[in-house]
DNA sequence: GCGCAATAGGGGCATATGCCTTAATTATGA
DNA sequence: TCATAATTAAGGCATATGCCCCTATTGCGC
């Protein structure tokens, strides 16, 4: 139980563990790419898509959309505009707020996604091949504990 | 034992392995370029000039050099230059094969790796502090076992 | 030795990521 | 109310990442 596979081939290297994260995350851009290639969708904007998808309580702000990528709110402008441009989402400016700007999954992106599922499962499915179904759940909440932890994102606090 | 931190916060979104993976990795970038800002190095570029160090055989060609990195030759080609240009790396033809061009580390890059190792360590001990250096082992050994696994990375094969 | 396949890098193109600055707007406190 | 602080997003700059195509060079089969 909780036997990985084989650990051989994988040089100890340095024992930073940002680096061996961004490895790990190049590797597998490779393969969800490879996956949702003729989609036209990168796997970067799948991900943009299905997180937009997740709000059910209307469409996010560009800050509730950040944070939930956790990403920067200037990375995700820039991120949205080639799909702003491709139609498959669009920036509304709220009536509350002037300032903000809901994004919102078009119809046109919504049937991106869904294609976009589809290929995404084969990429899944093979990580899963690979590492074990088991292991992928293990190390996806791993992955998210480390996302989200407010304490990892800078020195102070 | 084995007993993670908190789930609490931590939302479940996506299945996908490599948004979360994305996710973490942006997460510890933050963390990490933070330490790493007062020596003018990024973490990618950190993570540069630590792998150069690792070769004791002689400077490696941009190949070897990608492949250790688990990254496109083309963006190790790119990433290298502002490196070049700062003076920290030197590209130098191979005598042997006129193709190759074999990644030095300058006695100027040794020296900013070396001002790197004191802020990392800054860094990798609140990953430490926050995740324990045990599980943090744990991850780190999986993140290779992904980077370094060729069938993760084409659908082929 | 010659022709062809394979390999190493460079350059261009597009997206990804994040910083800092600025403009617009909203919230707050005297 | 009104000046000021805080928030939201945009724009510019730099690096990060990977694809494709191109050239130079090498290796290989005949």
């Amino acid at each position: 139980m909780t036997k990985p596979a084989s650990d051989a081939n994988v040089p100890a290297g340095s024992p930073c563990i940002a680096t061996a994260m961004r490895k790990a995350s190049r590797r597998l851009s490779q393969l969800y790419d490879d996956a949702l290639a003729p989609t036209g969708l990168r796997s970067t904007q799948f991900a943009i898509l299905a997180e937009l998808a997740s709000f059910t309580d209307g469409p996010p702000s560009m800050v509730e959309l950040a944070e939930a990528l956790v990403t920067d709110r200037s990375s995700l402008g820039h991120n949205l505009r080639p799909l702003e441009r491709d139609g498959l989402v669009a920036l509304e400016a709220s009536e509350e707020d002037r300032r903000r700007r809901h994004v919102v999954l078009t119809t046109k992106g919504r049937a991106a996604l869904k294609a976009g599922v589809l290929r995404w499962q084969i990429a899944q499915d093979r990580f899963h091949e690979v590492f074990g179904a088991a292991e992928a759940a293990r190390l996806r909440a791993t992955l998210l504990r480390v996302a989200h932890n407010e304490r990892l994102a800078t020195l102070k606090g």
